[in-house]
DNA sequence: TAGGCCATCTGGTCCT
DNA sequence: AGGACCAGATGGCCTA
């Protein structure tokens, strides 16, 4: 019994989400259904495949002439904040390696969230604001409904 | 072509 | 000192 009202109370939720909230959503892409729940790669298939030799910052380092050190807060006023870090060129990779392991571990929730919120009626994979957005009217809804149940 | 989304780099700040 | 977290900048890809 409950079951059921859930059931169809949930499908008239996520239609009601789909139309009136993300009408912009339902269209499909060839590509974005192929990547549906893998996040999509961009620079490499694999998020650190690189991680040993980023070319594109020897790149730029050897085409800027780039000194050995970065120097932190360089800008203007900045220069003279309290603590100045001086990090090395392989200091700085390492950093950049670090951010893409947190940027992709944050991605792997997104992920686990987007398998969360009902989007049947969707094509097109949830982007994280709308991934965001609709868990929280989902949240709100599904706790109204347990208050009025 | 403009706008949205995302990955990545980077420097600042906080914390251990 | 160094790692985690954050936000801004930048550039690429995709769609309307």
């Amino acid at each position: 019994m409950q079951d059921r009202l859930v059931d169809s109370t949930l499908i008239d939720f996520v239609n009601d989400m789909n139309l009136m909230e993300f009408p912009q959503k339902c269209t499909l892409g060839a590509k974005q259904q192929v990547d549906n729940d893998a996040p999509s790669p961009r620079l490499s298939d694999s998020p650190w495949s690189d991680l040993e030799s980023d070319v594109r910052t020897v790149d730029i380092c050897a085409v800027m002439g780039a000194p050995k050190y970065y120097s932190r807060g360089a800008h203007g006023h900045h220069s003279k904040s309290k603590r100045r870090r001086i990090i090395s060129v392989v200091q700085r990779q390492a950093a950049n390696v670090r951010e893409r392991k947190r940027m992709f571990s944050l991605n792997e929730a997104f992920d686990e969230l987007r398998r969360k919120v009902p989007t049947f009626a969707y094509e097109k994979r949830l982007s994280r604001i709308d991934t965001l957005r609709l868990a929280i009217v989902y949240i709100s809804f599904m706790t109204d409904l347990l208050e009025n149940t």
